[in-house]
DNA sequence: CTATTATTCAACTATTTGGTTGAATAAAGT
DNA sequence: ACTTTATTCAACCAAATAGTTGAATAATAG
């Protein structure tokens, strides 16, 4: 568990991995593709979605000769549920997150199964 | 910005930064008190709390020849604010952590200026 | 003034991280 | 079969991390 933590957290701490993150939000993505706006090795784009895959963030998935990479949001939520348990929060602004998760929740509704 | 997240999740990357969050939830402490429970140099416990002090994670002030330190959330928050915009929450289990906060809310209340 | 306590500094070390390059593998396309 | 495309491997490198130790600084106590 702790480890986990150290993985996801530390795989958050990169700009580009937060970037690839972000770019994965739009659409899944093969790896090629991921690695067309960075200016850096595809091997290197390659690793840090190994990191992210590591920690739980995304997932890759084989199809012929390429790997397709989607999120899995899963590892994010432990980093909430860590967040969570320090703190109380205390300290901190509930009320302006809260007004978020509420509009999200509007905006997002699911079939809510 | 960026360069503050990349600071406030490599250092929540280290368990033994972890733990040093929880135990100034409990209460503000000297550098040497907060070192006490750990099996390592003082020295090292010094760094790990300037890597959080730098992460906006803690305060330290030095009152006579004794630092405290104690929390400051603020940046805790400002993972939260990245999380947010990172994937609308999109695949997460809202509803849980919505339920937390009420809960939150309701125990903390403060004088709320 | 001297000793003690609290903290940091400086120099050093081992490990990890994040990148590079060129070769290797593997699946299609022609 | 040959070529191209997609991805990774392996070896390497520079910089950053996380610890160590012993000395230095600074405030307080006696």
């Amino acid at each position: 568990m702790a480890q986990k933590l150290n993985q996801i957290f530390s795989a958050l701490a990169d700009p580009t991995r937060r970037a690839i993150l972000m770019m994965l939000l739009e659409d899944d993505m093969a790896v090629t593709d991921v690695a067309e706006p960075f200016d850096m090795s595809l091997a290197a784009i390659s690793k840090n979605l190994i990191v992210l895959s590591n920690a739980g963030l995304i997932l890759q998935e084989r199809r012929g000769r390429v790997k397709w990479c989607k999120l899995d949001a899963e590892a994010i939520h432990e980093a909430f549920i860590w967040m969570q348990s320090f703190g109380q929060l205390d300290p901190m602004n509930l009320d302006s997150f809260q007004e978020f998760l509420e509009k999200e929740k509007l905006l997002n509704k699911p079939d809510s199964t």
